[in-house]
DNA sequence: AAAGATAACGTTAGCGTTACCGTTAAAATG
DNA sequence: CATTTTAACGGTAACGCTAACGTTATCTTT
């Protein structure tokens, strides 16, 4: 039960008959108070449940302690899960996490809600894209920031990502292994890294394992469903239809296979689709989509360890830190039916079951 | 661009000729300052780019003119566009919006989590469930509070809800149109106001359209996917099935479709499926789904309205909103296929698509 | 044992803002 | 015209904390 008169560090300090600096001290365990006083005081501070302003220790030059994320979408499992790996390591690290979502308004130039930032945090994880501008401007500023996947052309950043581009080898590799030619691509946001990587890894796989060479096979999709939905549609329409279809990430999987199934096709027997990401409900809805791992979890507690070394003032070793990505192999790819277009055979799906994980 | 130092409210004062105060009560719009010098101090504000140090703010006993939102689960379509709803209202009124997440984690008390927000924030937006020991202690210390959804036991908190009663009354209402006499219900998380008002009107729904009374038609979900799928999948094991299923929430019904599709069954031809909420992808996924729409937005500017009100120290004069809600029929119902078990005509399909919107 | 080095504390002065109260000048009143 | 009321402003003191420096004990060193 919280009292309406939180302790202050003063009263804490009158209370183990010490000055607000020994308090101080012993409370942010920095040297300057000998280890039996600090503990003392430490142990009254428990029982008088001093928390410690954190308006007030940003304002007298100090840090808060806590961290900022800085979002768009909410409505996102990536960020969800992101948002949790960064407050649990936060956490160990005794920090607090705010997040700021950037809804867009223009009323309110970038520039306050930067301030607020700063007024507030310590350092911000900015999970892009759509805040180039504003991660600029905070940088510009001296101000630690971290982001997640990076910037087409600010490759120099501080990022945590995940190897995109081995996963969507593995993708392809899986694909091409059960028999696909004719693969298509849904694209992401090209802006970002992560989009390119995955992209380059399509193309490098065409040549390598030299599936069908289609420029019409690769649509552009944005990370988004609708945009997934749409590159489907074209594919669709295309005289020679793909047997396979990677996208760019679970969301612009979900929109095709919404597409696809609304055709009436049926995946994986008539079609396959692979996603990157392993959101949860890749795993949940039907059919469970074959997909690329990220780390997410683990990368929101890389950025937060990186930023709390940005934020001490620490020249980071390595500024870009890239995670492993591991293919997940669900019911949404088979076989390919034969080279003959058309319906598979039963017998098709009944052996790749034995390959499922 | 943000200067590394930013104007103070002296310096502005200093360049506009004026005491701090009188700067102070021109940027903070108050009384005690001529329009004239008013106007000057705001267009030499605008013009040094003067944003207010919040956390000073704050800590002299005013107001940061920030607004918390405190939820559990991010990943989510509900809080997502609530918090868009919130974050435009709040900047109307020139105020921000800061997430806080509550993360499971043991070795932090609530009590700094909830000190943390009453450093930073003059008022939170808690939405339910999860947080009821939250709230009632940032209630007991003065602190400004909105729910979102109220919690069965508290219904005295001032909240805001959408009328879940209606809304599932009117999805009922649409079923037993469409001849569906055996309808499958799955529950929400019960210790929500509105999960007890969707089961009640389920239940009103069955004694006035005189539909299948069976216990075992009502099974137990508690909003999320997986529990969803679970209830579908004892509700497949009935020997008598339903032919139409309502689930409190589209998130429940997205895990009830998951679950029928991977059983070979066809929606809307074999059985029916209606949700709750109508969130984004609820329209974006296949089949489309048929589900009841709660103003998600409109919800969260009404908690900021309210939340202001009380932030002010006004009586709120209606602590209990709640706002409409309205069927939104897509591709997820149909006719029931006669009486005879079996699958539907295809004429019957034909017949709803002209009642769809 | 005297001088210097080191650790353990305390004092002071802000950080940027607002509340409170005091002051001054202009307007309204008798 | 003297007096009261009102509005417009300014000075000062907090809010709770920490950085920077000052002070006092304790321990080395020669």
């Amino acid at each position: 039960m919280i009292k309406k008169n939180t302790p202050t560090l003063a009263e804490l300090a009158a209370a183990a008959g010490v000055s607000t600096m020994s308090a101080s001290r012993a409370v942010n365990l920095q040297p300057g108070v000998s280890p039996q006083t600090r503990d003392a005081i430490l142990k009254l501070a428990a029982e008088m449940g001093y928390v410690a302003n954190r308006s007030a220790q940003k304002l007298s030059g100090g840090r808060s302690r806590v961290l900022g994320v800085l979002t768009r979408e909410l409505d996102n499992a990536f960020t969800s899960a992101l948002v949790s790996g960064a407050v649990r390591a936060a956490a160990v690290a005794g920090h607090e996490v705010l997040i700021y979502s950037m809804v867009d308004r223009t009323e309110v130039p970038n520039a306050s809600v930067l301030q607020l930032l700063q007024q507030f945090t310590d350092g911000v994880i900015a999970v892009l894209p759509y805040q180039y501008g504003a991660v600029q401007t905070l940088m510009a500023a001296g101000f630690p920031v971290i982001t997640i996947d990076h910037h087409h052309s600010h490759t120099e950043w501080p990022s945590v990502t995940a190897d995109s581009y081995g996963g969507a080898r593995s993708a392809m590799q899986h694909l091409a292994d059960l028999g696909h030619r004719r693969i298509a691509f849904i694209t992401g946001n090209e802006e970002l890294g992560s989009a390119r990587d995955r992209h380059r890894a399509y193309v490098d796989a065409v040549a390598i394992h030299q599936l069908d060479r289609d420029a019409a096979l690769v649509q552009r999709g944005d990370f988004s469903t609708r945009g997934g939905a749409d590159a489907m549609q074209r594919l669709l329409k295309l005289k020679q239809r793909p047997t396979a279809v990677f996208a760019a990430n679970d969301q612009s999987a979900f929109g095709a296979i919404s597409v696809l199934q609304s055709a009436g096709l049926r995946i994986p027997e008539d079609i396959s689709v692979v996603g990157f990401d392993d959101v949860p409900s890749a795993s949940q809805l039907h059919p469970a989509l074959t997909t690329v791992r990220q780390p997410i979890a683990e990368m929101g507690r890389a950025a937060v360890n990186s930023l709390l070394g940005l934020v001490a003032g620490l020249e980071v070793a390595t500024p870009q830190i890239t995670l492993p990505t591991e293919l997940q192999v669900r019911q949404s790819t088979a076989e390919v039916a034969g080279r003959a277009v058309g319906r598979p055979v039963k017998a098709a799906a009944k052996t790749k079951a034995r390959k499922r994980v």
